[in-house]
DNA sequence: CTACTAATGCAATAAAGATGCATTAGTAAG
DNA sequence: CTTACTAATGCATCTTTATTGCATTAGTAG
């Protein structure tokens, strides 16, 4: 149980994000929200989701412009990159990390080989296929 | 000439970020003046960075942490990525864009063709040698 | 139905950064 | 050297994203 006491806050808001097809924002989150006619606390819906990610049903990216986007981890979750369109704020998902697929040592770039890598992440940023209509 | 007129704030800050190992935080930047005693309000030195940005002297890196880092545009500029050391908060250069040393086509990655790219960024995230020990 | 306490709302706070405006201070012209 | 023009600065305020404290509301087990 992700939850301990059901709510009409938190189920929609992991219902957002389960149908979502690609990571959402704070602002598009309440903003489905109100489309329900569910107008909860901005803070609320931010306590939501951390207890999502601590409970690791959810991950977050954090995107050139500074704010955080929600994503579900779903089965069989693989690690993957992003594309931001600067035009629409839209961020979607890509097909799986192309350094994994592409089997790409990283280490050769570091400074030395002291340096301890623990994660990276990669962003595209460009226009989507709707904006550009 | 990137500024009209000289003063001993823009000096230092241009001189910080020329004698700058790797990118500056606007606190760290502020951290160096201070120790040359000159102790000019933040605002001004944002102001500074982004003219020293518009002139194209001085390129930003935004990082995990929701804060941008400066970095000097020197000659034979290369676009590079970048190591953030989640210990001490330094953001070291790397080499050169691996994606381009290593001719990776970006493309196959998009939902699909229509997308358009215009940039990328890529962060590798850990610890580096100096904290390691 | 009651009691316990998780969930919520609201106000306040934090940090990065931007903006408006009055003041200070380079610098070119006389 | 003065003067005038205006860039640069300092300060206060605002914005955005997010977090925290606290009082109130509301699930849910017994």
């Amino acid at each position: 149980m992700v939850f301990e006491r059901k709510t009409i806050a938190s189920n929609k808001v992991l219902e957002i994000l389960t149908d979502a097809p690609h990571a959402l924002g704070i602002n598009q989150i309440m903003e489905q929200l109100k489309q329900m006619s569910i107008e909860p606390n901005k803070t609320t819906v931010y306590r939501i989701l951390d207890k999502l990610i601590h409970k690791k049903v959810v991950t977050t990216v954090m995107i050139n412009n500074r704010t955080s986007y929600y994503e579900l981890i779903k089965k069989n979750h693989r690690h993957h990159h992003h594309f931001f369109c600067t035009t629409c704020h839209t961020l979607y998902c890509l097909d799986k990390c192309h350094i994994e697929k592409l089997n790409i040592d990283l280490s050769h770039l570091l400074p030395n080989k002291n340096f301890e890598i623990t994660s990276h992440d990669f962003n595209l940023y460009g226009i989507c296929e709707p904006c550009k209509k």
